[in-house]
DNA sequence: CCCTGATTCGC
DNA sequence: GCGAATCAGG
């Protein structure tokens, strides 16, 4: 992958919008986070600066004299997180506002718990995230269950039952 | 351990 | 110029 016109310009548009590298490179495809941290410094966008959960400090390890290091022109900027998305609930009621992440669980003797969905969007997925789907995909309320997937499965505890159910068991399973 | 961004340096 | 490896921190 090679950073096109049309890829740089979607990566200092999302970076400007707050998303983390990582999250970029997801949607840009192809790269890695370092990838797209490393050009964000060549394009000499501004970086990160003490916002909620990151930022780091100058370092000097690594190899001595050769290669100066070059001193942080970094301004301070404004706190960037992405805009929580105004999602619509589901199968959960819905109380204030931010929900604390609850463990899917599962009593094999007669209740299920519906695990709180923690709204993910596409682009925050990663690989031990459920990513049941919820909503429609054409409303701009989509997003993924992103709960703690199960070891090598791609759902949860919860959405692993209801995907993989058998046939024969599947019936009365209230969605 | 999960994640974040920052930096270095071989390519 | 690129980005993996590494560092530093929440």
């Amino acid at each position: 992958m090679n950073w096109t016109d049309e890829r740089v310009e979607r990566l200092t548009k999302l970076w400007a919008e707050g998303l983390s590298a990582s999250q970029i490179a997801a949607q840009l495809g192809g790269v890695s986070r370092n990838a797209v941290i490393g050009k964000v410094h060549r394009l000499n966008l501004p970086g990160r600066v003490k916002a909620g959960g990151n930022a780091a400090p100058a370092r000097t390890p690594k190899r001595t004299s050769t290669a100066p290091a070059r001193p942080a022109t970094f301004a301070p900027r404004a706190p960037a997180r992405p805009a929580a998305r105004p999602v619509g609930s589901e199968m959960v009621k819905e109380s204030s506002e931010v929900q604390p992440y609850v463990e899917p669980t599962y009593r094999p003797g007669r209740d299920v718990v519906v695990p709180i969905s923690r709204k993910l969007i596409l682009t925050e997925l990663t690989e031990r995230t459920c990513k049941w789907p919820i909503g429609d995909p054409i409303k701009d309320d989509f997003h993924f269950c992103g709960c703690e997937a199960q070891e090598a499965s791609p759902y949860c505890s919860y959405h692993a039952k209801l995907a993989y159910q058998p046939v024969s068991d599947r019936r009365k399973t209230a969605r």
